[in-house]
DNA sequence: TGCTATCTATCTAGCGATAGGTAGACGCCT
DNA sequence: AGGCGTCTACCTATCGCTAGATAGATAGCA
């Protein structure tokens, strides 16, 4: 999963194949099938795990006293800056409609969930998506431009 | 190039295919090879392409009398609502890293000119990174959510 | 005007590579 | 003994791309 992750995050839904994981992790892609039946299964579990870990990643901040968007702000640049990748469920909702059902309704419920999660601590349901798609599209430009520090420049309008 | 800009903002530089676009078109894969010798050259002429009408529509409502912010707004609104797909530069730049340098310079490019354009009209840098960056995710945000209507209120605040 | 040569845009056929996925055998551990 | 995990070997489908050929339009020249 991590190695599927990664290539996700890199190239998005088509963008990786079961002999590449397998190849990174050093077995053969019928191991890969053994544990996912089918690619789509992968990639929404993949997806499942990286959205538990992202809502988690932001309770944490928020247990250290940071603000609320900072703390969204934070785990957004730590995704961008320690992995050097594109955000999984950014990778993977840039082609949404092409997605199959299974692994669409797994990227929906990342912006669903980050949605509930800045409303519920008090923002403004437009504020909360004005935030998530500032944060996104600036991890996507930081991305597409290979200058990390777009990303602070361009979410310095939030804090 | 209709049909492939069709299929790139669908399903990104590796969800599109000579066969599909050509039989879109109703001929064989042959004949686009023909016009574009390699894939590579044709997202990078369909993505030169879409940055020039864009910029140009931009201008277009400049003239119109419409304020710089609200001009992009209205021309990313558009190409949502009017086209129900992903900006193509934001279905590429999502796996900018696996991009060939040909395709990766142009969506560069888009996202350059736009910095240059929101500036040279009287923006700070920062927040015309922070403007292009807030359109872009919520293009993707209501793109995943299935929601035209998340762009307008996800960016109500640029306004 | 008519012949000749070239160009354009398409076709069919097929190349090698890779995709997702499966069947069955093998070894290992409890 | 039996299940778990991995393997080899294979399948069908599709990928980007190329070869060779062809019909029709165009252009230069006698």
């Amino acid at each position: 999963m991590d190695a599927a992750e990664e290539r996700i995050r890199r190239a998005g839904y088509s963008g990786f194949s079961f002999r590449e994981i397998a190849a990174d992790v050093g077995v053969k892609s019928a191991s890969v099938h053994y544990h996912f039946p089918t690619k789509e299964r992968l990639a929404a579990a993949v997806a499942r795990r990286y959205t538990d870990r992202f809502l988690e990643a932001v309770d944490h901040q928020l247990a250290g006293g940071e603000d609320i968007v900072e703390a969204w702000r934070q785990v957004f640049r730590v995704a961008l800056q320690r992995d050097g990748r594109m955000c999984l469920c950014g990778a993977l909702g840039a082609t949404s409609q092409d997605l199959s059902s299974e692994v669409r309704e797994e990227v929906k419920r990342f912006f669903l969930l980050g949605i509930d999660n800045l409303t519920k601590a008090g923002l403004a349901r437009n504020s909360a998506l004005h935030v998530l798609a500032a944060l996104e599209g600036a991890m996507l430009t930081a991305n597409v431009l290979e200058d990390p520090s777009l990303f602070d420049k361009g979410t310095a309008a939030l804090a």
